[in-house]
DNA sequence: CATAGATATACGCTGTAGCGTATATTACGC
DNA sequence: GCGTAATATACGCTACAGCGTATATCTATG
């Protein structure tokens, strides 16, 4: 369960959130550790699809997580317009 | 070689520029596929650390593309800082 | 319940992403 | 080399992320 699949910022956020409790970290910890606002991470946590690239890799390093890009798995009916 | 580990938005963009070439596909194409501009494309796949979540996730669907999100597998001497 | 800790939300501000449009630069086939 | 496709960069614009600060709302746990 260490490994999740994320093909929208809410999932992402999420299991970002996961990691973050499993550290026993809050919001504000973490954005001391990540020069960001607690406020900024409960957003990145939430999914907010204009959260930006720095934010999210800053989290992860400080979470020490990575990303793995790749094709997809299974078959999916995602389209562009339904992912915000 | 299709599973990409991504620490930095650098890692993320090179990994989705190789994707869409091997896609056969061009900025410009991908640009109208995802309702983004040539030059978004441009950025993102340069690593510009601003790019926003729902232009990561956009160009990731249109090129059947995913994330896992793991915690870290190798030592590593990142910091927040090094990162951008 | 009370209340402390955690998370979500608000306000005004500054910086910048992405936009349309256009052009400059680079990479490639002939 | 030359021309063309592909990619990078520029300009002015609007929208909004993240900031500091503050407060409101949830959530434990006694």
């Amino acid at each position: 369960m260490n490994e999740q699949i994320a093909r929208t910022p809410k999932q992402i956020g999420a299991a970002m959130r996961r990691r973050r409790r499993a550290l026993g970290l809050n919001q504000k910890n973490l954005g001391e550790k990540t020069h960001l606002r607690q406020a900024t991470i409960s957003g990145l946590e939430a999914g907010e699809a204009g959260t930006q690239l720095s934010t999210l890799f800053g989290v992860l390093t400080a979470l020490h997580m990575e990303l793995v890009v790749r094709p997809r798995t299974k078959a999916s009916t995602d389209t562009i317009e339904e992912l915000f």
